[in-house]
Formats: structure tokens, C-alpha cells, sequence
DNA sequence: GAGAGGCATGTTATCGGTAACTCTTCTCTC
DNA sequence: GAGAGAAGAGTTACCGATAACATGCCTCTC
């Protein structure tokens, strides 16, 4: 009972691994029969469709996603583009976006973004024209690759601000972003409660300047309560970088409450005050932002703005999938809210 | 001045992305003078070259990897299996490999092991049969798929320990792994020659029991002194483990020196010892593993093994390469061997 | 001056699939 | 009993490239 029809062109049984042929053969059908077997369509008798799946399973056959995807089978791959994975913030919004595209049944690719390259090269890391792609843009290298994309790549970004209303070039409506202004007021708001007169920040680089959410939400607060605006001062991401920008600063008593960009900086600045004979919380509270995994077992926790980039990765893939299949993608995810958590690095100011 | 040979299928100008094929008609060659001016063979006149790649340039052609891949093109890309990316040691190792395999022209993949998931579904994560797969197999989830990798595709792995001689199931010499026993040993020695009467350990989650790396190298180093060999406490990754793990035994002033299996169960640890109303170095010496970025700005800073994660990375990437393109792959780089960075949790005993 | 050999290109086959169209059978309806 | 429709499966075209082989034209050698 051979197959008369169309033979596969490749002599088959060689060194290379089982392809939709050798199944066809195998099972006695034709290649395409195999393909409706594979993507669950209809028209496929019971019986035949339990052979297919039967040599299949005795082949090993796995099918080959370039093959599928070149051929114009549905979209199942997604690349990631990120600047720098050491960040936490950058790490667990990665890592909720693999979990959502893994679990949708999408491979995803990731290519870290230097910070100098420049917009020419990002196509290439492209697999193909026309990948989608989610970028994390919490930075400036972040910022510039999500502008640098070709018009025709779908793509969802996670963003330190949403883009200006009418800006194309940003990606539109596809971003997600956590409310990080109103989190910044609300952990200024909190250490004014606490009795100290103002509040000096350490920021981080933005992907916004002149007008960072952290920086604007810290100052929105201050002057809603019409205290004065001292000069931010500005850290990079390092734990080193928020030590150099607030040791001249830690000289002036007068200075008792610091807000931070992030916890590493929150971990610079501790270590700058201990070295200058400040006690945390007693003479000085300080907060931080992210809580990162070891914020809370520092010597003293670390009082900071919780932030859910986990779900915040996940709705990010969750946008790009509708974006993709409106008709069949699940709803996009929630994401918790930023969260203020108290714990021992800040108190009341000192008397 | 038309072509006159074979045509495109397809009609162009259509919606789609630039093909070898529109490429070929707007520079009036034919499609294979065009792979051979992109992939920089002989045997194309200078004019010629100049001409397709000016056209190249001008319909802002991008050729498709997948179809590279597909007919054969020189093998571009690889996927990595790691288990946990919010652990320094994986996160940092992935650094490094991602950036070795962009550099070399490479596309990489990521695919995220859970750490119950089935051998069964790792083929299902390469994007073709074959495709070229790193593994981080620090712990058991990556032991367990690289164990469980089709024996025919291409793979190189950075191990907690060599596989044993002869394992050709392990991946055989295609391993990079960095000597934590050695390590182990030599903080160990460096505790004891501070004074203390032996120090204790407080164990990672291994991929090798029963007899892990690091808990050997310590071991070593106890029985070469001939001091007791306390029972190790078994932490898990993170600061909780840790801070659970050791609560107890801190409550027994005579243990005075603690080793630990990472950076984070060092901070745990150290919370634990706060709260114990032990001083740190004063009556407890603490020493991490890793060099994990926060660890110099703790208080104490941790005195700790720093390991070349991201080198390891980068050489496990050159071995794949070599295995792969024996002929043309530079060697492999070379990686740090781990050193012990003395800060302040550690110290002379207390008297 | 003619065959040999090289160079620059064009043609055809192939990679491993999917999509659209076609071809048989049956079953159902009037 | 005949035509319509649908189910089940086969054929052919195509996705976007690379590899092997074929072809035309020139230069070189004897």
C-alpha cells in the first residue's frame, strides 16, 4: 500500500532528523495530511489522525518552527530588546515576559542593547522582517531602539512614561508602564508625615529627560506641601554611583530624609551615611525604589516603593499577543499597582 | 534592459518586506548574484557588488534569517536553558554568553526551565531539531536538560562540576565551569587562619549531590586542619533560606565563623545574626560566595568569593562556537579564577 | 588558431513547512 | 435516480534563502 503521489525530494533515513515526509510516508499519507494533523484542522479522519499521531510519536518527529514560520504558519516567536539585564527592574520585567510568551506557546529571542549603538543595526538582530518585538525602555538606549524600529515591526513596549498622545514613532498605544510619579509623591508624601521639613532625591538616569515621572512625582509632592525644592542630585544605577553623589550632601545636618531612584542607590547612600557618622533611621531616612530581593534583609531594611515589573512584563507580552491575534489572544493580564513598603530605614525626623 | 530568467513568484511591491528577489530585479541580476554579494563570496564583479549593494541600501533590504537557516545557510543562532535569571550567578552567566554570541553574529534564544518541568518538552523549545543550545546547569533543573537534550543537537553547558570522564550524557568535554571547590577550600582556610576553631556552612541547592562543590571544598579544608566538621546547614538561593536556616544555630556562641553558598544566603544570615544580637565581625565572621554587585555596599560589606560569571559565559559561548565552526571560530577566551575579597564581615575570633 | 581553464552569472533543486485548489467518494434532498 | 454538498485526502504553488551545476565569454598556452 505505497504512496503514489508527490515523493519527497529528499532521499530520507539520512543522518538528519524526521521531517512532515518521513511521517507522510511512514503513516502512508500525503505531507499535507501530516500539516492538518500537526495544526489540529478539521477534515482529518479519526482514524487517520490516530496513525499520523502514532508515527509521530515513534519518529520523534518535532516540527521545525523556521520552516512553519517561513511558510507563513502563524506568528510564534517574539525578540526582546533590553539594555542592561544587571538592573533588576530590566531582569524581572524580562523575566515576566518570557514566562507570558512561554506559556503562550512563543519562543522569544532576546539581544541586550549596548549603550552606544546606534538605530542602524537594530534590524538586524531581527530574525526576519516583521518579528514582533517588546522592548524595554526604561532608559535611554531602551528609548532610542523603540524609536529606531521599522514602522512595519509590531511591537509593545514597557516604558518609564507613556508616550505623548499622537506619537506614532513611540508605539502608540501598545505600552504598559507603572504609575511611577504618583509613587514617588506618595513615598515623598509619606517621609513629610514622618515630621521632616523636606525631602533631597538621588535620581536615576532617565529615558525622559528633563521631566523623569520618579523626579517629577518627588517634586509634586514638595510643593503641594509648599516645601522647598532642593536640587536633585543625580546617580547612575550603581550602588557606587548613589555612595559619590550624596557624600558632600550627608555633611549638612539639615539633610534628614533621602529619596532614592532605586535600592541600589538607596545602598550607595547607607553606606555613605554610616561613613559619616549618620544613623539610619535616627538621623536620616532613607527610601528607596523597586525592592529589589535583598531590600528587606539589609542592615537596615530598606524602606521603598514596591513595583510589579513581573506583571508589568507579563501584560507587556499579554498587549503584543492581542496585537497579534485579537481574535483569539486572552485578555491582557493586570499588574499590581506600586506599593509603599515601610520598613526600618526611615523614622521620624530627628528632634 | 529586463531580466530574462526565472522570475519571482511572487508579484512584489506588494505589502511585504524586501526580498533577495526584488533586490535581484531592481539591480537587474539574478537572485543568486545577490546571496552571493550578501554572504561576501567570489566570483561577483566589482561593479556588480556595487550595484546590488547600493540597491541593498536603497529598498532597505534585510535578509531573513529563517530562510538562511532553512536552506542551509551557516548555523546563526543558539538558545539558552536556564532555570532561575533572578539568581546573580545564572543572570550574569547569561550576560555573558549573550553578548558573545551578538558579537559573533549570532541570534540567541531564551527559554526559561521550570523546576518541575518534563525532560519531554525541551526539544520543544529549540526552534528547529539541531539548533545549537548553551545550558546554565547550576542547579538541578539545568542538570536535568542537559541530560535530556536529543543527543544530536550541538550543546555546551557551564556546570557546577565537570561531568565525570566518559559521561558522554553530560555533554562530554563541551563543559566550562568555574573551581568552587578550590574556592570553597580557600575561604575556608582563610577563616581558619583568623583564629577560629572551625568554621560552619550554610549549603546552595545542589546540582551535584550528594556531594556538591563548594560543601566538598569546605569539607577539604576542615579535615586538611584537622578541625571538626560540623553538620552544613542546607539553605536554598534566596536571603529567607538563609535567615531560616541559620536562626538556630546562632543561639551556640561557640560558632563563630559561617561560610555561605551564595552572596544571598551571606544576607540572610547576617539578619539573622543582627536579630541574634550577634556582631558582625566582632563574635560572627560571614563570608559569601558570588560577589553579587550590592554585596561591597552591605553593612558589614561582605567579605566574599567573586566568581567570573559573565567570563564563564563568555568561554562557554566559544566552546559552542568552536564545536561548531571548528575551522573559523577564534579560541576560547579565558575566564577569571575565583578570588576571595576580604572585607568587612569577617574577622580575627573572638577571643 | 583551437582547446583549456577561469571568471562572472544564470538555472534548477532543495530546506520543511503552510495555503489554496483539486479530486474522489459518499450522503442527502427532491 | 440525479445533482448538490461536504468530507477526506492529494497536488501544486510559494515562503526566502543557499548549494550545486550549467552557461557564456575571455584570456592563455602551445
Amino acid at each position: 500500500m505505497g504512496v503514489t503521489g508527490h515523493m519527497p525530494p529528499q532521499d530520507a533515513s539520512r543522518g538528519r532528523s524526521a521531517s512532515i515526509w518521513d511521517v507522510a510516508r511512514v503513516a502512508g499519507v500525503s505531507q499535507q495530511t501530516v500539516s492538518r494533523v500537526i495544526n489540529g484542522k478539521a477534515r482529518v479522519s479519526e482514524a487517520t489522525r490516530a496513525k499520523v499521531l502514532q508515527v509521530i510519536a515513534e519518529l520523534g518527529y518535532r516540527p521545525n518552527r523556521l520552516a512553519q514560520t517561513l511558510a507563513g504558519g502563524p506568528v510564534r516567536s517574539v525578540t526582546v530588546l533590553t539594555s542592561d539585564t544587571a538592573l533588576y527592574g530590566a531582569a524581572a520585567t524580562l523575566r515576566g515576559m518570557e514566562e507570558a510568551a512561554r506559556t503562550a506557546g512563543f519562543s522569544v529571542g532576546i539581544s541586550v542593547l549596548q549603550p552606544d549603538s546606534q538605530q542602524t543595526d537594530i534590524a538586524l538582530r531581527l530574525n526576519r522582517p516583521g518579528e514582533p518585538v517588546m522592548v524595554i525602555a526604561y532608559d535611554d538606549a531602551g528609548v532610542r531602539a523603540l524609536r529606531a524600529l521599522p514602522p512595519d515591526v509590531p511591537v509593545a513596549a514597557a516604558v518609564e512614561r507613556r508616550a505623548d498622545e499622537g506619537d506614532a514613532a513611540d508605539g502608540g498605544p501598545w505600552q504598559v508602564w507603572l504609575d511611577d510619579r504618583a509613587a514617588a509623591a506618595h513615598a515623598t508624601r509619606y517621609l513629610l508625615g514622618l515630621g521632616h521639613r523636606t525631602v533631597h532625591y538621588v535620581a536615576i538616569p532617565s529615558s525622559t529627560s528633563p521631566s523623569p515621572q520618579r523626579t517629577q512625582g518627588w517634586r509634586d509632592a514638595l510643593r503641594a506641601a509648599d516645601r522647598p525644592v532642593p536640587e536633585p542630585s543625580h546617580g547612575g544605577w550603581t550602588p557606587r554611583s548613589g555612595y559619590l553623589a550624596v557624600r558632600s550632601l550627608l555633611a549638612d545636618r539639615s539633610v534628614t530624609a533621602i529619596l532614592c531612584g532605586n535600592d541600589d542607590l538607596a545602598l550607595g547612600v547607607m553606606r555613605a551615611a554610616r561613613e559619616a557618622g549618620r544613623d539610619i533611621p535616627g538621623d536620616l531616612s532613607v527610601v528607596g525604589f523597586d525592592d529589589a530581593p535583598p531590600s528587606a534583609y539589609l542592615n537596615p531594611s530598606l524602606t521603598t516603593v514596591r513595583l510589579d515589573f513581573e506583571g508589568l512584563g507579563r501584560a507587556c507580552f499579554g498587549l503584543l499577543h492581542r496585537r497579534l491575534e485579537p481574535q483569539t489572544a486572552p485578555p491582557v493580564p493586570a499588574w499590581s499597582e506600586p506599593e509603599l513598603i515601610v520598613r526600618e530605614s526611615s523614622g521620624p525626623a530627628p528632634a
